[in-house]
DNA sequence: AGTTAATCGAGACGGTACGTCTAGTCTTATT
DNA sequence: AATAAGACTAGACGTACCGTCTCGATTAACT
C-alpha cells in the first residue's frame, strides 16, 4: 500500500481522485474520539462511523489503525516541541526537554504512549512512528549537542546517541512506565543533575 | 476479584478448593503460546484451548488477559537479573545493567515490552507490573546507589530517582523504541560514559 | 454440520445444550421478516437482529439463509394441503390439488417459489427442499393414483411419475412462471381436462 | 430506461453514440463467466472486469444483472428449439418437446432456470423473460395445438393454455425441481403416455 | 457414608468488530 | 455525450473472540 501522504507524483492516474476531504475528515473523526477512548479500544468502524464514510476507504489508504492514529497525531501535533535555534546549545537541550514533559504530561502523551503500545506487536507501526515523529528529531538533537561540545567542551561519549538517550530516556520511561511523575518538577531536577555532571552550569 | 497468587489466607473454604496444578497448566499454556505470538494477538480462547481448560476458569482467576501473562512471566522468570551483592556497589550496578540489557534483548525483553504496551490503555496491569517486578528492583537500586554515595562520593542528586532513571531508563527507551540496538556495545558504552560523569573509573 | 432438526441421539453431549427457545425465535424472527421482503433480499444479519440472537447462533446451526426459510416454513406450514383419505382417489386428489393451489396463490406460494429459486445456485437447498416437503407428498400421490387404477381402470403410464408431473406440474409452472393465473378457475379447468382425459366423469 | 435493444430509433443524437462493440464486450463477457459459475454468484463487478468496461457503462443500460443475463443468453441461443413447420402438428409438438428436453438437459437449461429463479424476487425479470423468450413460442404452440385439433380432432380443453401446460408444464418442473431426470426416456415416455390420452398415435 | 458447596470441562449464548466484497453513485480526463 | 478508471457511502458477508451462562461431573470438608 502506498503511503497515503503520499499522492500522485506523477501527472495524473486515471480514474477519479483521492477526495482530501474525507482524508481530513478520517483524521478528524480518529482525533474526536482519541478524547474519548484509548487507541487499543478504538475501532475503524466508529472512526468509519464518526466520520461518515465507507469503510473501505479508510483499509484503502491505511493499512491498520495505528497508521491512521500517526497520521492523525501528526496533523494536529505540527511539532509542538521545537528545538529552540536561537539560544545557546546548552539552553536549549533544557527548554527542548522541558516542553517536551510539558507536551507528554498531557493527552499528545497518552496517544504517543499508546502508540508506542501498538508498535510492541507490530513493527510497521514502530517503524513509521520513528521515522515520521523521532528522527528528524534526533538528528537535530544531535547537531545541538555537538555544537554543545565544541562551545563549552562538555565531555561526550564516542556514540554520541548515548549522551542523547541519557537526556531523552528518562522522559520515555516516566512517560511509559508511570513510576514517577512526569512534570516541571522532574523535568527541573533531572536537567540540573545532568547538566552538573556535564560540568555546566544549569540554566534558571 | 482476589489476586490469584493469594491462595486461601484464612483457614479453609467450604466446597472444592481451586486446583494448582489447573493454574499451573494455564500459565504454561500461556508461555508456550507466547513463543509464537505476540501478547495482543494471544487470546483468552486459545489458552483454554492449549490448556484444556474452560474459558471460565480463567475468568475466576485473572480479570485480564494482561495478568495471566504477568503471572506466567513470573511464574518463568525466577529473577533471572539480580544485583550482586558481594561487589563494590559501582560495579554492581554496571552488572546488573549488563544483565538486564542481555536479558531484555531476548525473549523476556518482547514480553516485558508487550506487557508495559498492555497497560498503556490498562492502568491495572502497569501498576500490577510494576509492583511485582520493578517496584522491589527500584527499592534494591536505591539502597546501592546511597552506598556507592557513602562509600566513593559520586554526586547525587536530592532525589536519587533521578539517578536511577539515567541509569535504567536508556535500557528501557531502547527496548521499547528501538531506535538504536540494544545489545553488549550499549550496555558497555552506557556504563563506561555515565561512570566518567559520576567520576569513577569504569569497570573492565 | 448435523441438520439442525436432529438433536442430540445419545444421552447428553457435554456442554451447554442448544436452547430450543432460541432456534424458535429465530425461525418466527424470519418468518415475520419473510412478510415484508423476499428471500433474496433477506439477510442473516436482519433475522439476527429480530431475533434478538447472535449471527453466530444461526450460523451454528444452519448453513445458509435458505436452510432457515426451509425450516421456518416448515414449522409453521404444518402440512396445509394434506391428501384426503376418505375419498375416492380421483376425487382426493382433485381436491389436493385445489388445496394446493389455493396454498400456492398466496404468501406460501411466494416462499415456496423463493425457495426453489435459491435452490438453482445451491444443489443443498434444492435436496432439503425435495426431502423435507415433497417427497413424502409424491409417495402419496403416487399410492392413490395406484389405488385409482385398480378401482376405476384408468391408463397409466408404465412410470407412473409420467403421470404425476402431469398433474401437477402446471401448478408449478404457474407458480414459478406467471403467465398464467393460479387460481381456482385454473384448477377447475385443469382437473375438469385431465379427468376427461382419463376417462373419468370430472368432480363438481 | 430504455431498452437496450433498441438501438437509437430516432434521426440521431447529440454527443458520443452508443459503443456496440461495449454492448457485444458485455454481453460475451457475461457469456464466459457463466460457464464457471451462477447467476447469482454473478457481479456486475467482475463483468466489468471481465469486458474491460467501467461499471457505469452496464448501469446506464441495464437495470439489473439478470437483465444482463437474459441479454447475452439471447445473443447465443438464436432459438435453437423451433417448432418444425413442415411436419404434422402432432409430430411438430413432438419433436418441439424433444428439442426443448434436449436443451434444457445443458448448460442453457441451467442458465434459463436460473433467470427464473431471479425472476421469483424481481417481477420485471420474470416479465422480461416470458415476453422476449417463452410468449412468442406460446404463440406458436397455440397455432400448432388449434390446427392439430383440426386435423385430427383430439379433445382440447376450452382454454387452450390447459393442453399447452400440460404438455410442456412437466419439462419445466423437472428443470426446476430436480426430482427426476430430465431425459431423452423422460421426453419419450411424457409424448407417448399424453398422446395416448389425446386418442392419437404416438410418433415413433 | 451422605450432604453440601465450590470447582472443573465443555460449549452455547448475545454481542461486537474484523477485513472483504459488492452495490450503485460520483468524479475525473479522454474520446 | 459516452467512456474507463476508480474513489466514494453503505451495508452484508462469514469469522473470531469477548465475557457470561448453563449443563453434568468432580472433589473435598463437614456433618
Amino acid at each position: 500500500m502506498t503511503p497515503p501522504t503520499t499522492p500522485a507524483p506523477s501527472s495524473r492516474r486515471p480514474g477519479r481522485p483521492r477526495s482530501e476531504s474525507t482524508r481530513r475528515e478520517i483524521l478528524a473523526a480518529t482525533w474526536r474520539l482519541l478524547e474519548q477512548q484509548t487507541v487499543q479500544s478504538l475501532t475503524i468502524e466508529a472512526i468509519a462511523k464518526e466520520a461518515g464514510v465507507g469503510k473501505a476507504t479508510i483499509y484503502r489508504w491505511w493499512d491498520s489503525k495505528a497508521l491512521v492514529v500517526i497520521d492523525a497525531f501528526m496533523e494536529h501535533h505540527v511539532m509542538k516541541t521545537p528545538m529552540p535555534r536561537d539560544v545557546p546549545p546548552g539552553e536549549a537541550i533544557a527548554r527542548h526537554i522541558a516542553s517536551l514533559v510539558r507536551e507528554y504530561a498531557g493527552r499528545s502523551g497518552r496517544i504517543v504512549a499508546q502508540i508506542i503500545a501498538e508498535g510492541q506487536s507490530d513493527p510497521v507501526v514502530l517503524r513509521e512512528l520513528r521515522e515520521r515523529f523521532q528522527d528528524g528529531r534526533r538528528t537535530v538533537v544531535r547537531e545541538v549537542l555537538e555544537e554543545w561540545q565544541r562551545r563549552d567542551d562538555i565531555p561526550v561519549p564516542p556514540n554520541i546517541e548515548i549522551l542523547s538517550d541519557l537526556l531523552y530516556a528518562p522522559v520515555y520511561m516516566r512517560l511509559l512506565l508511570g513510576h514517577a511523575p512526569l512534570d516541571k518538577a522532574f523535568a527541573r531536577q533531572h536537567v540540573e543533575y545532568v547538566w552538573t555532571l556535564l560540568g555546566q552550569t544549569p540554566p534558571a
